[in-house]
Formats: structure tokens, C-alpha cells, sequence
DNA sequence: AAATCCACCAACCGCGAAAGT
DNA sequence: AACTTTCGCGGTTGGTGGATT
């Protein structure tokens, strides 16, 4: 069903994901969000490319990515969205709560491109939807729908509880469901002013009890010893010492002026 | 039982847009 | 204004499983 996994010329993974690695994607963007798709792969010690990266993060990882099992309802309006918009499948997937671009455009292309035409679908269409439903109700058993793993992951619902978490002024948030919002943490803190400690303190256990903001000396002095204190990957506020940090070391002393 | 066909869908690729310098 | 980098979108590919021969 998926392309084996191989290795590129420089040595990124391609094909399936692993459920390590889902883990450690979902993880690293649960706790620091993606602010650069294109680093982030490093940091979160994954040897992938960092399009690969969000594209797993977008369509399968991100809470409340619908899978399988589309309604009618759903079927119907993408029909008739695909009749307003066309291919805009990005537009169409902001109508259809939960559903990923990705997920409808193939799922046009399976099902709805034939039908959109006819009234009832093939036999073979119909049989083919059976066994799409048990598959879903199959992975739903086994635990390997997305939403499951979130579903025992209570950091979104944490974050969402927060008063920091929607209505941020960033253009990519104003585009991001609030649930997705809330593991963007790096976004909050370079576009929101931050009322306090303890806010952050609410939405990861120790958050800000991380070296980063601790003092400057412990990034000089400790900075290896990070790597096992954040479980296999990288702060990316930390683990490289250079420009970037400086100015986020700026940002954050002149948040409380604001 | 084995070979072949077919549908599905996760993932890749290339391109254009947007943002940053 | 020009160039570079990053992101996001849409088209396409390729591996897999189930159905059919």
C-alpha cells in the first residue's frame, strides 16, 4: 500500500513512515510546533526532508484528520465544490472539516470523479466502499488511526484550554483549525506577547523550566547534556548556538515591554 | 493454488506564490 | 528591485491487497 522505504543521494529516508517516526514528528511539533519545515527534520532527529515532514504532519498527524468513511453528506459537497472551484482541492478541504486536501483529492479521484457523472456507483464501486469501512473500523481497532494516538494525548486539549491558544494574528494560524493552532508553540511566542510564566507552564508540564530560559550560562555550559533531558531531539531553541538563538533570546526579553 | 488484474491511497515531485534579505 | 529561501498546492507515481481468471 506504501512506497518501501529507501534512502535518497543524501542519505533522507523516503517512503512509509515508521511509527517511530511518527512519533518523534508528532512529539516535536506537539512541543515546539514547526517553525521550519525545512529544519526541523534535524532537530527532531528524523532523517527525512522536511516537505516529507509536513506532509505526513498535515494529512495524517495533526489532531482531528478525519480518515475513511465519507459521509453523503460529505461526498455531495465535494461534488459540488469541485463544480464551483475545481481542482482547488485546498479550498475544498477548508469546507469539509477534518478532511485533508490530500485525502479529498484522492478520494475524487477513486470514487466521485466516476460518479459525479452517474446517480449510483458500480457494483465494484460499492464493494470497493465495504471494504474501505472495515479497513477503517479494522485500524480503528488496532489503534492506528491518528486521532486514536491523540485521543491519548491530552496536551492539545491542554493547550486548547489556555487563554493563549486561538485567535492568533499570524496569517498561517488564521488558516489552521484551533486544535492545530495550539502545538505551534513557536509561533505564539514570536508573534504573541506573553502575559506570563505561568501560562506556559500550563501547557507543557516544564515548558519553561527548559535551559533556554533559564539563563544564557547554561546553554554555554550544558548544551550537550540537553540532548537526553528532550528525549532524542533538539530544542530548536538551543541546540544550535548562532544568530537565530540570539534573536530569539531578543524577542524574548522584549516581550514584557510590550 | 497460482497468476494476473485492478482499485486504492500514501507519498513523491515540480512548480508557483509568498516571505525574507 | 532583484534574488533567495521556504511553503503550499496539485498532479502523479508506485506498492499493496483483494478480486478475478
Amino acid at each position: 500500500m506504501v512506497r518501501a522505504p529507501c534512502y535518497d543521494k543524501n542519505g533522507l529516508k523516503k517512503g512509509a513512515w515508521s511509527p517511530e517516526e511518527d512519533n518523534k514528528l508528532r512529539a516535536y511539533i506537539q512541543r515546539y510546533g514547526h517553525w521550519n519545515w525545512r529544519e526541523l527534520p534535524k532537530f527532531a532527529g528524523l532523517s527525512r526532508c522536511g516537505k516529507s515532514c509536513r506532509l505526513r504532519w498535515m494529512n495524517y498527524l495533526r489532531p482531528n484528520v478525519k480518515r475513511g468513511n465519507y459521509t453523503k453528506e460529505e461526498d455531495e459537497l465535494i461534488i459540488k465544490l469541485h463544480q464551483e472551484l475545481g481542482n482547488k482541492w485546498s479550498v475544498i478541504s477548508t469546507k469539509l472539516s477534518g478532511r485533508t486536501d490530500n485525502e479529498i483529492k484522492n478520494h475524487w479521484h477513486t470514487h466521485l470523479k466516476k460518479r459525479s457523472g452517474k446517480q449510483n456507483p458500480p457494483t465494484s464501486e460499492r464493494r470497493k466502499r465495504s471494504v474501505e469501512t472495515s479497513r477503517c473500523e479494522a485500524n480503528q481497532k488496532e489503534g492506528l488511526e491518528p486521532k486514536n494516538v491523540f485521543a491519548h494525548n491530552a496536551s492539545p486539549q491542554i493547550l486548547e484550554s489556555t487563554p493563549l491558544s486561538p485567535e492568533l494574528s499570524s496569517s498561517e494560524f488564521s488558516s489552521l483549525s484551533a486544535d492545530y493552532a495550539l502545538v505551534s508553540n513557536i509561533n505564539w511566542v514570536a508573534e504573541e506577547s506573553i502575559t506570563s510564566s505561568e501560562t506556559f507552564g500550563e501547557l507543557d508540564g516544564n515548558f519553561w523550566t527548559q535551559p533556554f530560559l533559564a539563563d544564557n550560562s547554561y546553554i554555554e555550559d550544558d548544551f550537550p547534556s540537553l540532548l537526553a533531558a528532550e528525549g532524542g531531539f533538539l530544542s530548536p531553541y538551543v541546540s544550535s548556538y548562532d544568530d537565530s538563538v540570539d534573536l530569539f533570546y531578543q524577542l524574548m526579553h522584549e516581550l514584557p515591554k510590550k
